[in-house]
DNA sequence: CTAGAGGCCTGCCCGC
DNA sequence: TGCGGGCAGGCCTCTA
């Protein structure tokens, strides 16, 4: 479930429980998730947790010396549990408290990652990223300038984590159908007036989406609280064949970029 | 530079 | 009911 809008509700959810806190012990009990765990994550231990951050999808526990680096790649999800609660299948890191809680990480798939960057260093994941899709250096302006003479289409380009984070393979289809925009374009052929309202339509989908997420905060620190997120009023994904909410036509799927994407052909048309 | 394929893992759903 | 195949919200790496 982790996109953008997912990764940002679990940091808010977690960030009042853990924030001021000291880490008691980091216990591991993988060798590696998408990447080994580096045995520096240890040096965590024994300091206070200064903030929650979010780049792109990954978390920033930061403290005065380092932060841990958590990404939850596909199956990934964060909890916080009293310190006794037993460890289920897939728990694979826990994060110890000094007040008795528990930040837990299950990852059925692993894709997922635990890292550490010494304070004042940027770790290589985060080095390349472009901008976060919510502040104002995501603009017109930069996307028009980014795509100049590109034929790269504009689904996968979107989801290029170097031309803006946080738009992963739900929200790419369901921006491009709320800007009217066919997937397949060549971003290079975008016009101006596509090119804004594209940009309002990833920034608005997302928000709504987090919007949406926050609901899941309730049930964040319970045992077994699965978040109620898939509420979602989806609009072209996972709906292939189906009728288009605005016009009727069936609703278009096909891989581009080996990704499974969804379109209306005639709210999007390719021009 | 880009595009495309492969790979990492497990769970789940579908068809037989 | 059991089993094999295909697919899944991410993203890095290798090849052409």
């Amino acid at each position: 479930m982790p996109e953008l809008p997912e990764v940002e509700t679990s940091r808010l959810g977690i960030t009042p429980h853990l924030q001021g806190q000291t880490i008691k012990a980091i216990i591991v009990r993988v060798e590696k998730l998408r990447w080994p765990i580096p045995q520096e994550l240890q040096l965590l231990v024994g300091q206070r947790i200064q903030s929650i951050r979010r780049r792109a999808k990954y978390l920033l526990i930061d403290t005065p010396t380092g932060s841990a680096i958590i990404h939850l790649g596909m199956s990934g999800s964060l909890r916080v549990l009293d310190e006794s609660i037993s460890v289920a299948k897939h728990d694979h890191v826990d994060l110890i408290l000094d007040n008795g809680k528990v930040l837990r990480y299950n990852d059925p798939r692993k894709f997922g990652s635990w890292l550490y960057a010494a304070v004042g260093v940027d770790h290589d994941v985060l080095a390349k990223l472009g901008p976060e899709p919510l502040t104002d250096t995501f603009n017109a302006e930069y996307f028009s300038e980014k795509t100049k003479n590109k034929k790269t289409v504009v689904k996968q380009f979107v989801m290029n984590n170097a031309v803006v984070v946080g738009v992963g393979n739900i929200y790419a289809s369901e921006s491009l159908f709320m800007a009217k925009i066919h997937p397949k374009t060549p971003v290079g052929e975008l016009t101006q007036p596509q090119i804004l309202r594209l940009v309002s339509e990833i920034k608005s989908v997302l928000a709504t989406a987090i919007k949406q997420g926050g609901t899941t905060l309730k049930d964040f620190n319970q045992v077994d609280g699965k978040p109620g997120y898939f509420a979602q009023e989806l609009h072209v994904y996972g709906r292939a064949g189906k009728a288009c909410l605005i016009c009727q036509s069936l609703i278009q799927e096909e891989k581009i970029g080996q990704r499974n994407t969804f379109w209306c052909e005639t709210c999007q048309p390719y021009k």
